[in-house]
DNA sequence: TTGTACGCGTTATCAC
DNA sequence: GTGATAACGCGTACAA
């Protein structure tokens, strides 16, 4: 099949050029018979007009880029249907990039998005380097960041404050009487189980003591799954257990089987990244309800909102709230 | 900043934006010394390409667009993967498209799809209209289906047999004697089960017999997670119970012990979709293994070769194998 | 080896 | 209300 430009259509419905792309952009200024014309020509010839040649002269591509930590779709799902389901409320086109732990990774990343000439970038990583974040406001690309609070004010940013849900965790622990609370390493991680560590440390130093229980995951294991199943073997549990990921904290709790001690008496057992897995195992896992969706749904607004309000963006830093779900792996 | 274009890297350089151009297409007839000139001024302007100038011209994007079911990255994050690295290979950005089920979702996106000139495309999607992809083979747009097996020799698909899967598994339980086979439903993936079901019929039919065990989940519930355990409070199990996705067997799992039956010993459970939790549940669930990375990785390399190889790729179906995982909730 | 000129498909600014 | 025509940024025959 010959592909068919505007022009085709110009010639079939006897007008100009002009006047088709008058019609396909939903000009008033045209008559209605020649509109209609022109509808039918574009019909029978099942013209659609060409992105690519629209980005040129427009010098927008009504597509932005998004980019995520590779092989973390599986916790990061929620943010991409979000991110998805707005792109598309406002007709922009999705450009999907991952990026693994390869060194160079990230800039080939950026080349790409930046000669791809999108519209703007919405960047959930981990390990985000400051660097190339400047790279992409050096071309002009509007960037909101997913994750990670930003004080720069071209760029955009939503997150959880994952420090403070610590820290008035903790708080409410030590309140409790139970200040022998561990925090367990995610080294997919890293960022995340930082603020929950700062926001432990805080909350201990507030009262007098130091937070000292952070059980890191040896490299030579593959997942932390296995590491914990033996570590508590022959470590005595805390009477607080924190993990970031579900899969993290059901490795707790099939330890606690097989090392003998039970939850939620003999330690607690919380979860920060709920997820529906919490739910299903016995007991089912305390955990906190990150809104993952509406991170992505917000991260999507605020990058069209910066986009078409070109000028200021009043408030460029959004901050979502969390929700403890408390179930049986914790007491009361 | 002033966008920068292929003719102000040829001013600076002194030389014409022809030149520039082969430079950057790595163009073998240019000397020396004037590439190095051109290169300093790519590299003192910053220059990066427009690649949607050069997709003007070229008549090629060196995008694929992808299009997955909504809300599944859960379980289809494999895959994603695959296709991800596998296009990082050849140099291919990545449009990702999802689809709801919403009625004219779909042809919303191949609209886009189409607009967007991408060089080829890549569906995962269970409920495919064969029409939709008439649409799309109607503008020469180079199609892969993953999932699906298809007869048509201008579009390639990389599937699995889940139909032969279930055939031979049901085949191995009956010839031990254990015929009580049931198999859940699963609303989200409608093709998968049918080809379970129909597997399971065959070898049923085969052996004299009639599959007439199939749990359905009443739409009234939100989940076959929460009926599940319903059901099995005034249901007896089946000997065999098979499920499609990890959160069914673990449901039958959690059902089996508030229902007062032991697994294996009382029924043998098989997930077909292998996951990690999988692994992770007490006792661990046996499933088969499903190479979802290499389904995109696959689809993703055919793709490309149908790209290149203008003409004929000699075998556009791609069949792959799957690995029975015994765990503890199946005997022996 | 390098430069000129045209084409890629649209949008937008002018005239008419 | 409609039609030429110049951008938009780049690749590439064709000339030089």
């Amino acid at each position: 099949m010959k592909r068919i430009t505007i022009y085709d259509v110009a010639k079939e419905a006897d007008v100009s050029l002009a006047t088709v792309s008058r019609v396909i952009n939903g000009s008033e200024v045209v008559r209605e018979d020649t509109r209609i014309k022109v509808q039918e020509a574009i019909e029978k010839l099942g013209y659609k007009p060409n992105a690519i040649a629209q980005g040129l002269a427009l010098q927008k591509t009504t597509t932005i880029a998004i980019v995520m930590p590779e092989a973390s779709f599986f916790y990061t799902g929620g943010i991409i249907n979000g991110l998805l389901d707005t792109a598309k409320i406002y007709k922009y086109n999705i450009m999907l990039h991952s990026t693994s732990a390869g060194i160079n990774e990230m800039n080939d990343v950026i080349e790409s998005i930046i000669k791809s000439r999108v519209d703007g970038v919405v960047i959930f990583n981990d390990k985000l380097n400051r660097e190339e974040l400047n790279t992409l406001n050096h071309y002009n690309v509007p960037i909101v960041v997913i994750g990670n609070k930003m004080s720069d004010d071209t760029i955009g940013s939503v997150y959880i404050d994952y420090a403070t849900l610590a820290y008035e965790y903790a708080c409410e622990c030590i309140a409790a009487g139970k200040s022998d609370i561990s925090l367990v390493e995610d080294r997919k991680n890293p960022s995340m189980i930082n603020q929950i560590r700062e926001g432990l440390e805080r909350a201990f130093e507030e009262h007098g003591m130091k937070f000292d229980k952070f059980i890191r995951i040896p490299k030579e294991y593959r997942s932390s799954y296995v590491f914990l199943t033996d570590y508590y073997k022959d470590h005595r549990p805390s009477k607080v257990i924190i993990t970031y990921r579900d899969s993290q904290a059901i490795a707790v709790l099939n330890a606690s089987k097989e090392a003998g001690f039970t939850i939620p008496q003999d330690a607690e057992l919380v979860c920060v990244l709920d997820s529906k897995y919490n739910a299903m195992q016995r007991p089912q896992i305390s955990a906190f309800k990150i809104p993952d969706y509406d991170m992505g749904a917000m991260s999507m607004r605020l990058l069209t909102k910066m986009l078409h309000d070109e000028d200021e963006v009043l408030n460029k830093e959004m901050e979502l709230s969390y929700v403890y779900i408390p179930r049986q792996t914790t007491l009361q």
